[in-house]
DNA sequence: TGTACATCAGTGAACGCGCGTTCACTGATGTAC
DNA sequence: TGTACATCAGTGAACGCGCGTTCACTGATGTAC
């Protein structure tokens, strides 16, 4: 069986990875191949045998962190009741920020400054419209049980509702007003806003406490949603 | 006279550091000295006459960017009637936008990921204080003038409540409630968080027209915080 | 079960490159008398 | 107004460095018969 071999490649493929991640936090976004390589104990060329080039290394970073962020947020929203709408948005909140807590460079990787002339790989898409899945998921949900109200704005732009009701190209948003949809871009905008203000240091100065700050504001956001 | 010679020196630092804006906007957050110097025309040591290190040219723009942006943000903020609160707040938020735009690599340098082992230089400080100023004034007069409507929240947490009225050291609070503070800071927060989205390629699938989409979120903004 | 061949992970040297910073220098501008 | 000296902007060579990627190689693992 040739199972030997395949499996010492991909648990080398997951060190390697591993290995990046770990530069990553200390050196940030330029990442060297070199220093992964010796930081996994082997000479420069041998991740040749595994990655082709530095940007798909890269590449393959930024995918499990999309879906890795994915998983948690789908985890963290389905443990609670369905209909506990509030609860389930402040679900996806704190699971954004906790793995964003617990892996800031990765984080700052999908969330932070673009590489310049990189683009960002397609299969970001799938693990990206997950997250847009259980988000609309919680809108709906409150909308057809009538907790959400939400009256017609005809002071939204016509282009405006039109994006809104393609956003998510394959994604069930039947039933979920585009006023609605926009509250929830509005929301989601919010959460990433507050995480990235904290990560990135832009509360040094006003909040001491970022746990209790951000737990008062998610329920204030779930207030503004409609959400109680 | 030694005018000359300081004319062409302060002009020169402005042309480098101009020439370094440039740089910025096409190869990303790791400005290379010696790139900057080929562009002003010069011998990469000449730089070293302006500026005695990468990192401190670095800082100069950093503390110049926030010092424009709060510029933009005074003037914008300054040309609305003092009693159109949402109008204040609608000018400040397209303000930041705006130059975001228009700088979207100085943006990027301010709000994306910062340079880790980086520290924010001292005198990035008053020009952010500004910018407090501008938020909390508005704050203060929709709520002296009845208009911003806050009951106390004893859910609020006595830490949070002191963190926020410690908030921005020497800028003054008076008048101005946590409750309503804490509000400011999370539209703040969703402000750059819609910025950012739209700066970081994270709204592709979701809006095309952004104009109309951030118009629409700031007007929701504002119903949210209270300034109608 | 044993042998011949194919696959492929990892090595080590080399490539050409751009980087930040230093240093001794030249020559123009500014200052003191 | 003219001369002697000080200041300082910009030059050009050199430093030591780490980088991504290529290539011919060795030796172990896997496959076919």
């Amino acid at each position: 069986m040739s199972n030997l071999r395949e499996r010492l490649r991909s648990e080398m493929t997951a060190e390697i990875k591993q290995a990046a991640r770990d530069r990553l936090a200390v050196e940030g976004p330029d990442l060297s191949l070199r220093a992964v390589a010796r930081d996994v104990g082997m000479v420069s060329s041998a991740i040749y045998r595994y990655f082709p080039s530095r940007d798909d290394l890269l590449t393959a970073l930024i995918v499990d962190g999309y879906t890795a962020l994915a998983d948690r947020v789908e985890a963290a929203e389905s443990a609670v009741p369905r209909t506990d709408l509030a609860g389930r948005f402040a679900a996806v909140a704190h699971a954004v920020r906790d793995w964003a807590k617990a892996h800031p460079a990765e984080y700052a990787l999908l969330y932070g400054t673009p590489v310049p002339g990189y683009v960002a790989p397609q299969e970001t898409v799938v693990p990206v419209a997950r997250m847009g899945v259980v988000l609309i998921d919680i809108l709906r949900d409150g909308f057809s049980a009538g907790e959400l109200v939400v009256s017609p704005d005809d002071r939204m732009p016509q282009r405006l509702r039109e994006d809104l009701a393609d956003m998510l190209a394959g994604v069930d948003r039947s039933g979920v007003p585009a006023e609605l949809l926009s509250r929830g871009l509005l929301a989601w905008s919010s959460v990433f806003g507050l995480i990235s203000f904290e990560l990135f240091g832009h509360l040094v100065g006003a909040v001491s406490d970022h746990d209790l700050n951000f737990e008062y504001q998610i329920r204030a956001l779930n207030r503004e949603v409609g959400l109680v």
